[in-house]
Parts: C-alpha cells; structure tokens; sequence
DNA sequence: CGTACTCTTGACTCTAATCAAAGTTGGTGG
DNA sequence: CCACCAACTTTGATTAGAGTCAAGAGTACG
C-alpha cells in the first residue's frame, strides 16, 4: 500500500523546474494550495503502485513532488486511457465529486503532498484568491482536454506522436541540446494517445529515421523542433 | 452577425425541461448566475450562426435558453472536433481564460442568455456558494471530458454512436417510448465522435436493422435500451 | 416541379490493429 | 563476472475497420 508520513509543515520547498534561464519556474500551481501547508501530507508511492482508486470517495487532492503520476480509466474489457501524465508541480482529486473517476498511478517512484478535499473547500470559501486559482485550474485542465480531444478525434498516428514529443519537451523544459528523458513506456504512451504500442513504436522510429529526433530507449532528443511542429500540426502562433 | 437585445432583467424566466414525471426540471446550472440577472442580455443566433469564435476575447460567457449550440475546435486544413453539444440550460465560456480557445455555433436557431464574464468573476468572490457553484460546474465538465477521451481514444465506432444516443437520450429525457429528436446533422454527430459522416451512417443503419433503435430522418427512437448499453460499454451500475 | 440539401449505400483503399517473432536491457543468482 | 531470465521494445507480415470516392435516394423549399 501507499506509504505516507506526516509532514509537519516544515518542509514547505515547494517543487519547481529549472527554467530555460536557470532560475526556479514554480509553475503557479502548487503555490494555491501555500495556505493549506499545515494540513498536507507527504505520501510515497512505488513505482506502478496506485494512489487513488476508480470510484473510491474522493477524500483527498494531491500535488505531485517528485516522479511522474498518470490518471487512467478503464473499461470492463481493459481497455485503457490514460487522461493525463502528471509531473512535479501538477495536482489532481481537487476536481473532483463525491468519488473519483479515474485512478492516479504511479508512472515512476513518487512523492506527493496530499491535503484533505474538505479543507481545500472550506479555504476556498474564505480565499477568493484561492478560489480563483481553482477557478483558472480548471480553465487550464478544461482547455488541455479539449485540445486532447482534438488530438485523439482527428489526428493521425504520427501527428498524435509528434504532438505528444512536443508537449512534454515544453511541460520537461528539454529544449534542441537537451534530451527529453520520458518516465513512461510505450504502453503509457500509447494508452495516453489512444494507439497501441506498436505503432507508438513505428511512428518514433520514423521520425528517428527523417532525422526528425534521436531515440535512446526512454531518451528522446529533437533534432528538428520545426519538422517535429509540423508533423504534429503545431498551430502557428 | 449576432442579434441581442438588452433583457432589462424581467424575463427572469429560467430555461427548463419537462422531467419523466412532468415537473420541470432545471438541471441546477443556470441557477447559479441568477444574482447576475440585471447584467443579463438576451441573444439570438440563426442556425449555423458563429456566437463566439476561435481565439476571442473571452468578455461574455452564455448560458442556453433555448435551441442547440455546438462549440467547435477547427485545425488549419479544415479537421473540426464537436467538444459539446450545449442544450437548454448548459453554461458556455465562463471557464475561458483570456481567449476562447474553441467556436460555439448555433446547431439550431437559439437563445442564449450573454453575462459579462467579469461581472461573474467579481460576484464569485463574494459569493461563496456562486463559486462552489463554478467548481462543482467545472469538475463535471471535466469528467464529461475525461469520458470522452475514452470514447474517441479506445471505443469502437459502433460504440460511439450507441454512447452518444445514449447520451443524448439521457440529456434530453428520451424514454423508450419518445423518440429522440436529434438538432444536429449527421456530419456534427461525425465530428463530435471523431468518425465520418458515412460511418455514422453506417452504424446508425446497422443498429436499426439490429431493431436496437429506429431511424426516422432526425427522430430516432430507442426500441432496445438493454442492447443499445452493451453496444454503447455502457459501465453497469 | 425542379433544385439543392442531407442522408444513405456501395466499392475500393489505406491506416492502424493484430499476430508473431526477434532484438535489447536490466536484474538476479550461480 | 557472466549467464540466464523476464520485461520491454522494435520490426515484420497480415488483417480488419474506418476512410475515401462516387453515386443514388429522400426531403425541403422556392
């Protein structure tokens, strides 16, 4: 089971990035939930273990710290779709209603801070800056899966690839030099863009071979940002 | 262009439906702006009319009094994705952030009710439940969502189109004995399951020779509510 | 009554899924 | 340290489901 530990308040380092620059980016999330610091608690979780259960009483939210968490539903037959893959700063549950509708799953050894639903509301309430932190939250979840829905209803197989390569080189800050390192496999991958693995596959080795990226197992480098902007249909701006 | 006529805050009368028992239904979504009455305005859209388009400013956010409103994402070589269909009493674009990153379109001839987006804002601060409100609102539109990558990432053809009847049965209080009087054309039914016109088609043709529904131009009627849910993955509840 | 739609059906094509097998990689234990 | 095993990834061959192209059938409307 999940292993958590009571934190008490004083390991406030919030999780950041390095930015392009060098300096701390903190990604506006995890800040929202500064004033709820008293109630949170640290959980861990093993790789491929579950945080959160399909339909279990949505009690608590979380932030991730550390590692890589995917939301995933799934069907009686199991197929599977993961929602979305969930990186340090990220939080997920406060969007929820009485019970989750997903299950939250540890892509790699995790760390995250969970504070209680309830508390989270009742702030809320009384922080209308909080609240409209919630409120832009959800704008920006809301507009991620409209994007997605774009992707999965009527772009190709490569498209949804290169698409995909280019979101998390931007949500990992790998720019041309650095690679971007993917905590997911291919079957995440694939269940996150509605393929199966073995097209995943084809599609990165053809870019691999247009000399569009270079692939070391979970290492993927651009080599052609434009090319790969293109091939994922990038809309110009 | 769009025709509004200022509401001087008299027409207070709420979009509703007649529910299974007769009683009017309110859905309990446009209740929620009812404080922002007096800076309601009353528009009207003709069918196929824009009410708002692909990177707007987001200044108005409308709630359905009457007809159907589509909103759209549109790629540069003309590849649409449906995100909604909006009925009487849904709300639109208050979860914008600065620009409305999709259309919404008049299916049908509609009314809609237009609030300042800011005017919400502001009331939200004060109003505590006004803001839960928005909350429970965008947790539903998000599950709504994550439902729907699962419908266009994993399910079948066959399978979208029994979901999406069984939705819109659902939605506009269809029983097995009143036929479902669909607003949209086929190739709106086709973009919002990420399919084609012909194969929508198809598998309406094909489920009525299964004498699972009947099809009558717009009207289709539901004869086999049990096969139409396992022909939809309809989870068992 | 003819014109312009939308919807339906048919024939064929092609993309991605499936089935199968051969690399890779990493971990474990001898 | 090396061999073996299990899991994951990659590649190949084949199939199936949905897309494309084309034409016909209904309907609505002027």
């Amino acid at each position: 089971m999940l292993c958590s530990m009571a934190s008490h308040g004083q390991s406030t380092k919030l999780p950041g990035f390095q930015g392009a620059d060098g300096s701390v980016v903190w990604m506006g999330k995890p800040r929202a939930l500064e004033p709820l610091a008293s109630q949170a608690v640290i959980v861990r979780a093993d790789r491929e273990e579950e945080i959160v259960g399909q339909g279990e009483a949505a009690e608590y939210c979380y932030v991730v710290v550390s590692g890589c968490v995917r939301t995933v539903r799934l069907m009686e037959d199991g197929r599977r779709q993961v929602g979305e893959f969930l990186l340090p700063g990220d939080m997920f549950g406060w969007e929820a209603l009485e019970e989750h509708d997903f299950s939250a799953e540890a892509v790699t050894a995790a760390t995250l801070r969970r504070y209680p639903r309830r508390g989270l509301e009742l702030l809320a309430d009384r922080d209308h800056e909080l609240a409209r932190r919630l409120r832009e939250l959800s704008a920006r979840k809301l507009r991620a899966g409209r994007e997605r829905m774009l992707l999965l209803g009527r772009k190709s197989a490569s498209e949804r690839i290169a698409s995909f390569l280019l979101e998390m080189a931007e949500r990992t800050g790998a720019g041309d030099g650095s690679p971007i390192e993917l905590p997911m496999s291919r079957t995440d991958i694939a269940d996150y863009l509605g393929l199966t693995i073995e097209t995943v596959c084809r599609g990165l080795t053809h870019l691999q071979r247009q000399g569009t990226i270079s692939i070391e197992r979970a290492r993927i480098g651009i080599r052609d940002r434009r090319a790969l902007g293109v091939a994922g249909c990038e809309a110009l701006h």
